[in-house]
Formats: structure tokens, C-alpha cells, sequence
RNA sequence: GCGGGCGUGGCGAAAUGGUAGACGCAACGGACUUAAAAUCCGUAGGGCCGAAAGGCCUGUGCCGGUUCAAGUCCGGCCGCCCGCACCA
């Protein structure tokens, strides 16, 4: 029996795909384009088996458009800046650069033995100083325009690490690596002006019709707009106090005022209140964590200042600094409505203010209504409020803002909850900041000439902080203005910039400008853009706004980057646990008759359930170990098949074997058929041969409009049920009609499993590469069967079925129906009073 | 709390309002084999009747509705998952 042999076919075509080069982009110019991509790896030093989910979908699109005859675009590349580099070279001592290109190796060879359809020519990593050298560029591009500026912000401090953490790197209140108590401090740091762009990157999204609904959903909450009013109360010390709301409808229900402790009058008035300043000092102790924020009480600190109501001059409103106050957004500080806001309400029942209703549900008494325990934010009418009474919500907002507006005191705002794009990071291994600070002239760009900035080789990581600020030499430069001594910005950017533009510039790896004009035009926007859901809002959000900023800067030529966007799900895997609770990896257990065991002992271990591969779970199976058994296009087949792409899919074994399985069966139904390669197909089929091409002729239909939907799985279906039906077919089938079966499966495994089917192409007689192959096309009379079969009901319920030829009159089929037995024993001679008949679908006959 | 998604055999899942469970995994029976593996053939939602052929009932989380016809549409529950969350 033949045996296909994964091992030496996988090298062999790969090597053969590599000789002529056949996946570099842009050898025909003359074709339509398909920019296929990715997302790009971080080069952890090893590729698991999300990656290998994720580019093995790219790769079926990559090769299936290819075959269509696109000309397509589909690189490689690495996401190479970041922490865990320079955390190996605080903890290994080695360099960050060899850390990474080290990992590159290994990875890049992993992938290689996936059997990718990449134009590998385009690869470099974000680390490449040919890369960063020309963001540095872009980044004083983006300054001169107006779109980078420095402003002192509050950011997570780490005081042992002495570097500034992400929110995500903060664990409650404490800094992931070092465990120590995270402060806030004010720094100035580097800003995107990403908020330029807000109601724009809100508005496409109406547009990106090629997303999934719930990415732009989680888009457009983050960016969070909201209408509202924002006005001032004078304060009984002589100043003024702003606030935003979105209910200024609600004003004459007002009960207080809360500042944030964050905000600028509340520092004033600390400084002279001891009381004060130790409540602030509380709600920052408190934090930020979710837990916290969720259960914490809602605190005040009356303040003894008066604010006067703005439409009643002899109308006084105590001041509170209260806790819940987000200095973040809107102004820091509000007007407090108890009866129509629940955390209003909840701190007027606290410190005892009135809860005055003031809108009053459609069909309810303004004299009766009350608000309880819960406040109404619902529709209705404006009572308790003067010349508001009557009026709805809406009209009432307006009068207000009409009033005052007119008096000087308000006007209507669009508050977002975006914020712009803080980009220092106060790291080594990122791209440097190219920008140069001078006593005498300020901040000053780098002059392009000097560019790039490039990162010293001989930093130093036994000390703690930022190995850029403490090198001897590095930062200490003269100013390009007034030629003094002067030091360089030593912080580098955020990671999430390099990936904000790798997509363009994979257009033109070798620009000696950050984008080639001429490629980015042919290429750009992506059409297919695949990767996780982990990304919906920050990377595909930044790309979004640098798009905006390249385009704005002649760049590019597009409104949006990815046309296209598929979130596929995570990889998951039972996880073990031994007598002691320890987890175990998966090679560590065997399974006898559905009782797993500690592999080699009678030790029990409990089977968990199925969760997403982690280390820290070791619930991992590493893609390189089923490989080296199996084979690429096995763990290719098992990726794509069973689970629709966006959803978790659970690896297990014996589905690992069972697409092992379909390798070899394949491999036998091409080899051991009798086959004659170019034989001409008789002019009539019929009967079972006829059944055959119409298999293949389904196949094809079916499987190319799964594909062009990214539903794998039924494609995969699809693929199994062709399979099925060659081998199902009966001796007497001619060669010829054999042949076109087998070389349509052959041509629509290619871009699932495409090293398989090089070989079974091969087998077939073919000394062409099936990668260069056309996409098979459907015969669509071959595709819609001359006679059908269709189920036939009696009230609803099936009786029968009957075979009729296509098109059959409307007569013929109600005579067909109504002559099966079970209709007539489900009849039981009563007359129908209807028969619908659905042409080739149904036929329902109603009693 | 707000927003979104989902609920179908032992499991992963299919199903333009039109034969529910395609296809795969696991399972079971058989063939081949000294034996095993591999392979091939067959069975299979649940229940009842029948020697069999076959027939009947029931079935897509629960309750109701629309329709000749509902897994699919509408209303109301229940459960699970994800995102956001003191956003004024």
C-alpha cells in the first residue's frame, strides 16, 4: 500500500516552490491585486499554535487568490521591539538584539515548515534600523504636522523597576514584574494626537463592512462620543468651576457639585485644608482596579464652598470633591441630579442632599412621583423646573443650552472618552525618539541628516531604570540650533507604532522613504486582514489613526487600512492536573480507555476542561512535535476543519490523527486509482459516471464559495463528501471521468493542504506545480442535478419523498405527491384543501 | 449595570423560512489478518411497534406567537460566553 511521506514531500516542494520564486509579489502587474496579511508575529523564540491557526488561513486565502489569478501580496514579517527582549537581557545577560534575531531564526524556520505562501523577499522585523530609521522619519513627519506634541501626564510608576508601566502591566495596584506599589507621577511624555481623528475613526466605521460587527462595536464604545453641555457655576470664593453633562435637562434637579480629586481647584483648596488633602490622598490609595471600583463606596468631602445655580443667582449648591469624579473626562467635575442619576443618588443618600424629581415618567403624577432606590433616567416630562415644565427631554436640553449660551455661561460640546496616544516608554529595546532637548532652545527635532537614531549596542541592563538615560555617552549630544550640549530624548516609542504602518511598508521593504507612493497605490488598503480579537481596539485602532496621519501627509491615498477583517479564535486544549493540583503538560499524561493516567505510572490525574493554551496552564502542544509526526498539511487540514474560524477550537489527538488519516487517503485514491492522464471524457455520461462529474462539478461550486466566506470548515465538509463519493464510485466508471474527479480534489485541497496535493498532482501524471495551477471552475449545469428530490408533507409533517425531473409542472408533482403511500395513509381519505408546492423544494399538502 | 454573541446527538458541527443532524471525531458490529496495526464494509438523536421490509410518535434551552411550513422570524423567560464599566 502506499504510504505518503509528509516528511520528504514537505521539503521537497517547498524547495521547489522556493526555486521559481512563485510567491513573489507584483510579477503581474497586468492582474487584479490581493494584499492577504497576517498579523505579524512577536518573536518570542517559538511559534505556537495560534500562530499556526492563524497563518494557515491566511495562507488557504493567499493561494486560493492566487489560483484565482490575482497577483497577490502575502509577507512576513516581525514584531520585534518590546519587553520581554530586554527582560531576557536583565535576567540572561545577553543582548536584546541577539535575543530577538535568535528568535527570528527559529521561528522563521518553523514557518518555513508550514509550506507558507510568502514572498519571504519582503521580510524584515521592526527592529531592522532600516525600519525604525525611516518611523523616525514619519514620527517627525507627524510632528511638524501637528499630530505629535508632549504634555505632562499621570502615568503608572514603577519604583523599583524605575520605568513607567502600561495599565495592563499593572496588577492591582502593584507592577507585574517587581510586585512593588505602581505610583502615579506626573511626567511629560510624547502624545499622538489620535483625538483629531475621533468622530472620523467613528463615523467609518459605518463603512467598514467587511469587519465584524462586534470589532466595530468595541471601537466605537472606546471612542466613546457623547453630546452634552459644558458650564460654569461660580463658586463663593471668587472663581468659577466647569462642568459637562449630558442631561443639562436636569438642572433645576441639581443637588451638588463633585470636583475630582484630581482636579485642579481641588489641589488649590488641599493646600490649605488638611482634611482635604488626606481624603484626596484616600481616593488615591483606593486606585483604579475594577474591584475596587466596583465595590467602593461612593465617598465626599465637602469642600464648605458655595457654587451658585446658573439659572437662579440665590440659588447655593454645596461643593464636594467626591471620589467617583474622573478628572479624565469631560471637565472633572459635575453637577449631581440624584433623582436622575443612580451614583448621584447614591451619594445623596450618603450625606443627606435633596432628591428632587424633575422628570417625570409619561402617565405619572409630578406631584406623587418619587424616586426610590433607583433613579430614572427613563423619558418624560420636565416638572419641578419652572419655565422647563411640560417640556420633553429633548426640548428641555435644548432651552437650557439656548439660555446659556445666550447668557455667556455654556455651550454645546462633543465629549469622547478617546485619548490621545501616549508613546513614551521609558525602555530600551523600542525605537528612539528623535528628538533633542537644549537649555537655551527647547525641544528640537533631530535634522534628518542625523537620522537614523540608532540604538547603542553597549547598553548596560544590572541596573534598574532605563539603560538608554544611564549609557555613558549616548544621550549627550549638541543641539542642532545653537550647537550647545544638549540631550537627547532616551525615551523609545511604543511598540504598538511599529505595527501601525508595517502593512504599508511591506509595499516596498526597500523604500528609501518610509512609503513608496507607486507600490502603496498599488497595494494598499489590505483586502484580507486576519488575527486576533486581542487587537480589536488598540492595534486596529492606532492603525486606523496613522493611516489618517499618512494620508494627511500625502503618504498614502486611502481612508482605511484593512478593507477586510477576519478575528479568528483561540487554540485550546484539555488541561491535566496531578494528585497535588500540579498542571501537567499533555506529553505527561496517557489515556487508557478514557482514564488518564501519569504516563509510565498508575498515578490518577484529574482531566480539566478545555481552555486556551497557556504555559502557565501547560496545557500546550508545541505545532514543531505534531510536524515532525505528522506533518504540515495535517496540522494545515486540522486548523481549517470541524470549528467555523472565529470560534475557540479545542486540539485533541485523535482529530490530529483522523486528518492524518485523510493525508493518506488522499495519497491512496490518487495512487491507486487507473488513471490515464489527458483522456479525452465521452461525449455522454451517464448513471454512476454522470453522478461522479457531478460530485466534482458541486465540489468545486460549493467549496470556492466557502472559501471566498472564510468558512473553512464547510469547505473542508465539502472536500470529504467528494472524497467520499470517488470512493464510492462503482468499476464501470470511465478513466477519464475518474481523473477529473481526482484532479478537482487535487486542485481544491491545494491551498489547504499544498504539499499533499503537489505530490498527488504529480502522481496524476502533471509536471507542472498545482501552486500555478488555475482555480478549478464549475460547470453550472453539471452543479444543478436533472432530477431532484423533494420531501412532501401533510400538514407540516414529511410523508414521503418523491425523485421528479428539474422543472416539472406544478401538476405532475401535486399527481407524484399525492400517489405516495404514506400521503395516502396520512390522508386517511380526507380531500386537501391546499397543496403548496415550492418549485424543487417542498410540497406541503394541507387538510 | 450597559453592549454584543451563543444555546442543535457522546463530542466538534451543518442546515437561502422548506426532508434537522451534512461532514468529521469518538463508539459499536462485520470483513481482511495467526494476531495487532492499517484498510474496507456497515450501524447509529430518543422512544415505541414489527421476524423483516418498514411504520408511528417525539426531538434544535424553556414558554407563547406569526406561517401551509420555524433550529431559522417575533415577544417573554432561563443559562453560558465575551467586551466595556463610577464616562457625568
Amino acid at each position: 500500500m502506499a504510504r505518503y511521506n509528509a516528511r520528504e514531500s514537505e521539503t521537497r516542494w517547498q524547495a521547489a516552490w522556493a526555486a521559481r520564486d512563485i510567491f513573489a509579489a507584483g510579477r503581474n502587474p497586468d492582474r487584479p491585486k490581493s494584499y492577504v496579511l497576517e498579523m505579524f508575529p512577536y518573536p518570542s523564540g517559538r511559534i505556537h499554535m495560534g500562530h499556526v491557526r492563524n497563518y494557515t488561513m491566511g495562507d488557504v486565502l493567499a493561494r486560493f487568490r492566487r489560483a484565482q489569478g490575482y497577483d497577490v501580496l502575502h509577507p512576513m514579517g516581525w514584531d520585534a521591539f518590546g519587553l520581554p527582549a530586554e527582560n531576557a537581557a536583565r535576567e540572561k545577560g545577553v543582548n536584546p538584539r541577539d535575543w530577538t534575531y535568535a528568535n527570528i531564526e527559529a521561528m522563521r524556520g518553523e514557518l518555513k515548515a508550514m509550506g507558507l505562501a510568502i514572498d519571504w523577499s519582503r521580510e524584515f522585523a521592526t527592529c531592522d534600523p532600516g525600519y525604525y530609521a525611516q518611523q523616525q522619519k514619519l514620527f517627525l513627519d507627524f510632528y511638524r504636522a501637528g499630530l505629535v506634541y508632549r504634555a505632562e501626564a499621570d502615568v503608572n510608576w514603577d519604583p523599583v523597576d524605575g520605568t513607567v508601566l502600561a495599565n495592563e502591566q499593572v496588577i492591582e495596584g502593584r507592577g507585574w514584574r517587581s510586585g512593588a506599589l505602581v505610583e502615579r507621577r506626573k511626567l511629560a511624555q510624547w502624545f499622538f494626537r489620535i483625538t483629531d481623528y475621533s468622530d472620523e475613526l467613528l463615523a467609518a466605521l459605518d463603512h467598514l463592512e467587511r469587519w465584524p460587527e462586534k470589532v466595530r462595536l468595541m471601537q466605537k464604545n472606546w471612542i466613546g462620543r457623547s453630546e452634552g453641555l459644558e458650564f460654569g457655576f461660580d463658586l463663593s470664593n471668587g472663581g468659577r468651576v466647569d462642568v459637562f453633562s449630558t442631561r443639562p435637562d436636569t438642572l433645576f434637579g441639581a443637588s451638588f457639585i463633585a470636583l475630582s480629586p484630581d482636579h485642579p481647584l481641588t489641589e488649590q483648596l488641599a493646600a490649605r485644608d488638611p482634611g482635604l488633602a488626606e481624603f484626596v490622598a484616600e481616593c488615591r490609595r483606593l486606585g483604579t482596579a475594577e474591584e475596587a471600583i466596583e465595590t467602593a463606596e461612593k465617598l465626599g468631602y465637602d469642600t464648605h464652598l458655595a457654587a451658585t445655580h446658573p439659572l437662579d443667582s440665590n440659588w447655593k449648591l454645596p461643593v464636594y470633591v467626591a471620589n467617583f469624579v474622573l478628572m479624565a473626562y469631560g471637565t472633572g467635575a459635575i453637577f449631581g441630579c440624584p433623582a436622575h442619576d443612580q451614583r448621584d443618588l447614591e451619594f445623596a443618600r450618603k450625606y443627606g442632599l435633596p432628591v428632587l424629581p424633575v422628570v417625570i415618567p409619561e402617565g405619572a403624577d409630578p406631584k406623587e412621583f418619587r424616586v426610590g432606590a433607583e433613579a430614572y433616567a427613563g423619558p418624560g416630562r420636565l416638572a419641578n423646573s419652572r419655565f422647563l415644565d411640560g417640556l420633553d427631554v429633548a426640548a428641555a436640553k435644548d432651552e437650557v443650552r439656548r439660555r446659556l449660551e445666550a447668557a455667556g455661561r455654556g455651550r454645546a460640546v462633543v465629549q469622547y472618552r478617546l485619548r490621545d496616544w501616549l508613546v513614551s516608554r521609558q525602555r530600551y529595546w523600542g525605537c528612539p525618539i528623535p528628538m533633542i532637548h537644549c537649555a537655551e532652545c527647547g525641544i528640537r527635532p533631530v535634522p534628518e541628516s542625523q537620522l537614523p537614531v540608532l540604538l547603542p549596542e553597549d547598553a548596560r541592563f544590572d541596573l534598574p531604570g532605563n539603560p538608554l538615560d544611564h549609557h555613558p555617552t549616548w544621550k549627550h549630544v549638541t543641539c542642532p540650533c545653537c550647537g550647545k550640549l544638549a540631550l537627547r530624548d532616551t525615551d523609545t516609542l511604543d511598540t504598538f507604532v511599529d505595527s501601525s504602518w508595517y502593512f504599508v511598508r511591506f509595499c516596498n521593504t526597500a523604500a528609501p522613504m518610509p512609503v513608496d507612493a507607486e507600490a502603496a497605490c498599488r497595494w494598499l488598503p489590505v483586502d484580507q486582514y486576519i488575527g486576533g480579537i486581542e487587537h480589536a481596539i488598540l492595534h486596529l485602532l492606532y492603525a486606523r489613526f496613522f493611516t489618517r496621519g499618512l494620508k494627511r501627509l500625502g503618504y498614502v491615498d486611502i481612508g482605511e487600512p484593512f478593507a477586510g477583517l477576519f478575528t479568528q479564535g483561540m487554540v485550546c486544549h484539555e488541561t491535566y492536573r496531578d494528585r497535588l493540583g500540579q498542571w501537567l503538560l499533555p506529553e505527561e499524561v496517557e489515556k487508557v480507555d478514557g482514564i488518564a493516567r501519569r504516563r509510565g505510572t498508575d498515578e490518577a490525574v484529574e482531566i480539566g476542561p478545555s481552555e486556551k493554551m497557556s504555559k502557565s496552564k501547560k496545557n500546550v502542544i508545541a505545532p514543531e512535535t505534531i510536524i515532525d509526526i505528522y506533518g504540515a498539511d495535517t496540522i494545515r487540514w486540522f486548523m481549517l476543519s470541524d470549528t467555523p474560524p472565529e470560534r475557540d477550537i479545542e486540539w485533541t489527538e485523535a482529530g490530529a490523527e483522523g486528518c492524518w488519516r485523510f493525508v493518506q487517503r488522499v495519497y491512496r485514491l490518487v495512487t491507486e486509482s487507473e488513471v490515464t492522464p489527458g483522456a479525452a471524457m465521452p461525449d455522454e455520461v451517464s448513471g454512476p459516471a454522470l453522478e461522479l462529474r457531478r460530485a466534482s462539478h458541486r465540489a468545486i461550486s460549493s467549496v470556492t464559495e466557502d472559501l471566498e466566506a472564510l468558512r473553512f470548515n464547510r469547505a473542508v465538509a465539502r472536500i470529504y463528501e467528494l472524497a467520499n463519493a470517488i470512493s464510492a464510485a462503482p468499476q464501470e466508471v470511465p478513466a477519464s471521468v475518474r481523473c477529473e474527479a481526482l484532479e478537482t480534489l487535487v486542485k481544491l485541497i491545494g491551498p489547504m493542504m499544498p504539499h499533499l496535493a503537489e505530490s498527488c498532482w504529480e502522481a496524476l501524471g502533471h509536471t507542472s506545480l498545482i501552486a500555478e495551477e488555475p482555480w478549478p471552475v464549475a460547470d453550472p449545469d453539471l452543479v444543478r442535478a436533472d432530477m431532484i428530490t423533494i420531501a412532501v408533507q401533510v400538514d407540516g409533517k414529511r410523508r414521503g419523498e418523491i425523485a421528479i425531473a428539474r422543472g416539472a409542472e406544478e401538476e405532475t408533482v401535486k399527481a407524484s405527491a399525492l400517489a405516495l403511500d404514506g400521503v395516502v395513509r396520512a390522508l386517511a381519505g380526507k380531500a386537501p384543501r391546499r397543496i403548496i408546492v415550492v418549485p424543487e423544494r417542498i410540497v406541503n399538502i394541507v387538510t
